[in-house]
DNA sequence: AGGCCGATGGCCT
DNA sequence: GGCCATCGGCCTT
């Protein structure tokens, strides 16, 4: 299977978004390689919306999401775990998307030895920074090409999932834009996070029996 | 199944 | 100094 192609996440963040769900990432980690095929992600996007870490401007650590698209953003966060984004949109242009969950695909022995914690299959790389550490993501990975088949982490390119399968809704546990549903999920999959609010976001609607 | 909490450090006001 | 694009453990329903 080949690598995605760069400009299939040049255009719009959403697109994007959409696009990478069901394509499968490859990293080579020391214990092996880890195939992990993408259920759960979300857009950002720097220009004009308040939750993308680029929205305040260029900075030392969100750099990489106003270079070319096909690259990896990574961030530390909350003092003990890596989060990865894939960045999109053209050189300038700061956007980026969350891998936020997938399935692992192979090898199941080597991702349980990276993820020991994980009880069934689907926590492997349920949740972002469980994914970043099953594929072994840090801070040297920050900036690799996933387009690159010589890459040590790569984004291969599944056929568009079927449109009916996508949900989508907020975000999690961002603290700013509660209204943008950006998050982009594969209906039915037992990997995707559940659903909480960020600070002060509003809670889900209660129907008439829960008032 | 869901809520609360502690861990722990970098980034930005 | 406060805020995080979180996780895992432990607690109560």
């Amino acid at each position: 299977m080949r690598v995605l192609d760069r400009e299939e996440l040049a255009t719009d963040v959403l697109a994007a978004a959409v696009r990478l769900l069901g394509c499968t990432v490859e990293a080579d980690t020391p214990e092996g390689r880890v195939d992990v095929r993408l259920v759960e992600v979300e857009a950002y996007r720097g220009s004009d919306d308040p939750a993308s870490h680029s929205f305040r401007g260029r900075t030392a650590r969100n750099g990489v999401m106003f270079g070319p698209a096909g690259h990896l953003y990574v961030y530390f966060v909350y003092g003990m775990h890596f989060c990865a984004n894939i960045t999109c949109l053209r050189d300038g242009e700061p956007g980026a998307v969350l891998l936020r969950a997938g399935e692992v695909v192979s090898d199941l022995a080597t991702a349980h030895a990276r993820r020991p914690t994980a009880r069934r299959p689907a926590d492997l790389a349920r949740g972002p920074a469980r994914l970043a550490s099953l594929l072994g993501l840090g801070r040297e990975h920050n900036g690799v090409d996933v387009t690159d088949p010589a890459s040590p982490v790569r984004v291969l390119a599944a056929p568009p999932v079927d449109p009916a399968l996508v949900r989508s809704g907020p975000r999690v546990g961002v603290a700013a834009a509660h209204d943008l549903t950006w998050r982009f999920w594969l209906d039915g999959s037992p990997a995707v996070s559940p659903y909480r609010p960020g600070r002060n976001a509003p809670r889900p609607e209660l129907d008439a029996r829960g008032a």
